[in-house]
DNA sequence: GATGAATGAGTGTTCATTCAT
DNA sequence: GATGAATGAACACTCATTCAT
């Protein structure tokens, strides 16, 4: 059952879909239509139906691939200042939040779960929060009884504070100090 | 040019009709069609539409009818215990948006802007929640260098975080922290 | 069986309905829903329904109404002048199409068949154009082949040319050097 | 940026659904609806959408196709007996409307205007008439102070009194002998 | 009799999905 | 594999007509 190796212009329009349809999902909600998407892509509605079988199939392979950037963004910041990392670490957040616009709401309104669809991404994601956590417990910059949950939490909060309203530097503060020990 | 009041049964059938649709959309998105909710408040389709013309003006309906509940609900907290009335309004608001569930997501994933539509609701509800804050800081237990777009930045955080994860008891417990003095 | 007499604000709101709907209808055509046509007759919608019990009797009661205006318009002419009482009988039947602008368009497109629905009106109305031929063909301005259903053949035709065209000075003198022996 | 040509089948689709439609709105008005041109086109209701993105764009293609035609009938009489080519052009124009019926009428009524949206056509078509009007003035047989504009506006008129009574012998020999020197 | 609220079938239009080319 | 035409189930909204007040 090894897949076959795609081929190259199958490769090229599934990865020009995906950038299309994040785009434009993002930026326009989730009611654009398939049609849309294919035209501003360059190719047939039946392109895009090859790849992703369903809109919602589409929708998670728009998800797992921005939480797989995400993670790669948050590993960078491993062992880099320890005790500022994770706080650099939510400020990326939000600002990606900023950038996805209202991907997340729309997904959330539309009801799809991310946590059950996909579990690997999410795992790899908690894994590289709970290192930056437990560096900066050990710098004595994060309070000892916050856990990756925890702070998860407080990422989900703060990106709906910077979709809410643009500059949140005040709030991030509080949560900063509330924080710190 | 006073409207003249309306008929007894119209009043009943306005008001099941906004309490149905209030019902229908917190649980289940907006996506849920006219008919159904017209159904499920044992009503025509057409009389739906003679209370609201459009399905977006029976969203404004709702939310107008929800912020007044809201500003009311955070009315009765002021002078009561002036240092914790503000923290007492948070976790207020933040379990109303677990009843709302996906209700403010789902508005906003739509694009409706609220504040434009609802001018004077928002305004009602800034004000009183300007009262609490300033109670608070009278009192000691709310730092001074934040204002009410900030408690509001927060507040509108800590449902996102309510929304996401059913007990937020340590996120707020950081926040309440964070605005300490 | 006879039929009590209406009440007097009775008769005043047929009037006023009946007046309101031939306005209405002539100028917005038969889309206008009754609902409307109640509001600006300044009644309820169950008024129109009781004094018109379908759109369509509401339809045949203005028709009627305006035919028997118009019948009574033509037998003035009777008598005067009767060489010229013909043409000027075809010359006021266009302007009447003028006012009644889309009225005719709307009924046909509708497909209601005014001959059928009111044949009493209808042959009133034949009768008097049957005597104004009579008169012109024995002053000898009207040939003498030509009958009742000819002209009021050349009179729909008239009227349809008006309101193709506003003025049809030559279209008509054509058609009256046409009908002159 | 020429389109590409459409599809075998899609060519076939649009013209089933073209000449469905023309047939059944200048049968039954234009009240039918969509679907059902569709389905007796044999097509879903999204085929006619694809092809005719709105009802108007319907009746628009509809009523093109048909000055088109008329045109092209038109055209050929050019240059044939010059003194009697007009008469026939006309006779022939008044079988057509037989043949649509309340096709003019249920557009007119719908307000639709035809110049407007069609000016091409409408040009064209009123081209060849001014070209069969010269001929008939230089032949003898149509007086010399009449135009196109007086033709098109006794064709109207020839045509509504066509659809208004089947036989139109007598009428029109009164407006052809008025038309004569 | 008058009112206007309620009804509910019907319409134009959209769009996820399938499939012939 | 790609294309885009076809499908048809939904859905928002309208309006003639009925009926409780």
């Amino acid at each position: 059952m090894a897949e076959r190796p795609l081929r190259a212009d199958a490769v090229r329009n599934r990865a020009k879909v995906l950038r299309v349809a994040y785009e434009t999902f993002a930026a326009e909600g989730l009611g654009v239509p398939i049609d849309e998407i294919a035209r501003r892509a360059g190719v047939g509605a039946g392109t895009v139906y090859r790849h992703f079988p369903t809109k919602d199939l589409l929708f998670q392979a728009i998800v797992q691939d921005r939480v797989r950037q995400l993670t790669d963004s948050a590993r960078e910041l491993v062992e880099q200042d320890p005790g500022e990392a994770v706080y650099r670490f939510l400020l990326r957040m939000v600002d990606e939040a900023a950038v996805d616009q209202g991907l997340v709401d729309a997904i959330a309104g539309v009801g799809i779960d991310i946590e059950t669809v996909l579990p690997d991404a999410e795992r790899d994601f908690l894994g590289v929060i709970a290192e930056l956590i437990a560096q900066g417990q050990r710098a004595g910059t994060v309070r000892s009884d916050v856990d990756v949950a925890d702070v998860k939490t407080l990422m989900v909060g703060l990106q709906a504070m910077r979709r809410y309203r643009g500059d949140i530097a005040k709030a991030f503060q509080v949560v900063r100090d509330g924080l710190t020990p």
